[in-house]
DNA sequence: ATCGTATCTGAACGCCCGTTCAATTCAATC
DNA sequence: GATTGAATTGAACGGGCGTTCAGATACGAT
């Protein structure tokens, strides 16, 4: 046998790489083979290098879409023009991109280290834009005396920490809405900022 | 050859925990084969195995020592009696302890899903009484009026959360000094509970 | 000097890995 | 209904994996 009915490259393209994302986001890159990858799919091995050059492209590819895709996301949100607005709309926007993607991100914080130094150049240049983002928030508040921080840039890494970690143990149906965690972690980021 | 001149049970059993401790932390469980942790040591894979009983416990043994040593250095802090020394007991606590064992802290955060299903449910519940003595902290100043917080729960996870993520930014000899890291985190800290 | 034993080697076991490629199958075109 | 070309198979490549174990080695005790 072949190819099966029906199979054509435009389908079997996106299922490769949602099964890489899901298998990746459970067992970790290393642990997943690209057997383990095909059979996922209902494929033969040899087919995913139709689609990929190789196993390494397949976690930059996408751990870039997803970098590319936030910061997409977060320039095309409404943002409002003061710091304060700015900030709630930063927090508001973070949870909420993140909860609804949890494999994505748990790919793009754990698997840093199995990219190659010029993909991990990439995907750190993205990161560090996201950061920025925040920080200039911040830095802008700062000065015109809305926030009154003890260091902008390890509150920006304190306020992304705290926000992503949401993903770790936020679960759909749990205690908590969606609505109800947004509001609570915009609460304390408030109560971070003012003096 | 066999054995070398000098080498012990007593030594070889450290080093090969070292050497684990190093790579894992380093490349990852599933990409550190035993015979790179045997090079490391500068023995042959079939040695480890006097050691070990297999590449699993070494794992476990690790993220095992790692948390329980947590616990027991934490029941040992001088904590004070308010809610609030506590809570800056516990927060200074925390920033220093992790900042001094990035390789352990960074293995049990990233390696729980090597684990086999008996060993992830010990570890997760070492994790569990560690968020539970600052969640207990958290409610103790809730109740008696010096805390205001919105959920204890989630506050309990977004400060662990912003405390841990120091790790993945700090550098030894870096722009702050551990003393003011400290400081100023205990400083955000305060803020996020101080209605 | 010899022995006993703790320590370690080196080879082997069956298995899985990422990747390549000739051969095959199927859908669309003529 | 034959031809074509894209999609896929299945076998093969060299190599690394975790683990076992008989045999070699060197130290401590006698």
């Amino acid at each position: 046998m072949a190819r099966k009915t029906g199979s054509h490259s435009d389908i079997t393209g996106p299922r490769i790489r949602d099964a890489a994302l899901k298998l990746f986001a459970q067992q970790g890159y290393a642990a997943v083979s690209m057997r383990k990858i095909a059979a996922e799919v209902g494929v033969q091995a040899g087919a995913l290098y139709l689609y990929t050059p190789d196993k390494q492209s397949l976690l930059f590819e996408l751990m870039d879409g997803h970098m590319t895709d936030l910061l997409a996301a977060w320039e095309a949100e409404p943002k409002g023009d003061t710091p304060i607005a700015q900030l709630e709309a930063f927090t508001r926007f973070h949870i909420r991109y993140h909860i609804d993607r949890p494999e994505a991100v748990f790919i793009a914080y754990m698997e840093l280290r199995n990219l190659t130094p010029k993909n991990f150049a990439i995907i750190e240049a993205h990161r560090r834009r996201y950061e920025e983002a925040l920080e200039n928030i911040l830095n802008a508040g700062q000065e015109e005396g809305a926030f009154r921080l003890p260091d902008t840039r390890l509150v920006t890494m304190a306020v992304i920490a705290m926000l992503t970690g949401v993903n770790t143990w936020y679960r759909e149906g749990g205690r908590l809405s969606r609505q109800r965690v947004e509001r609570i972690y915009w609460r304390l980021v408030q109560r971070m900022v003012k003096g």
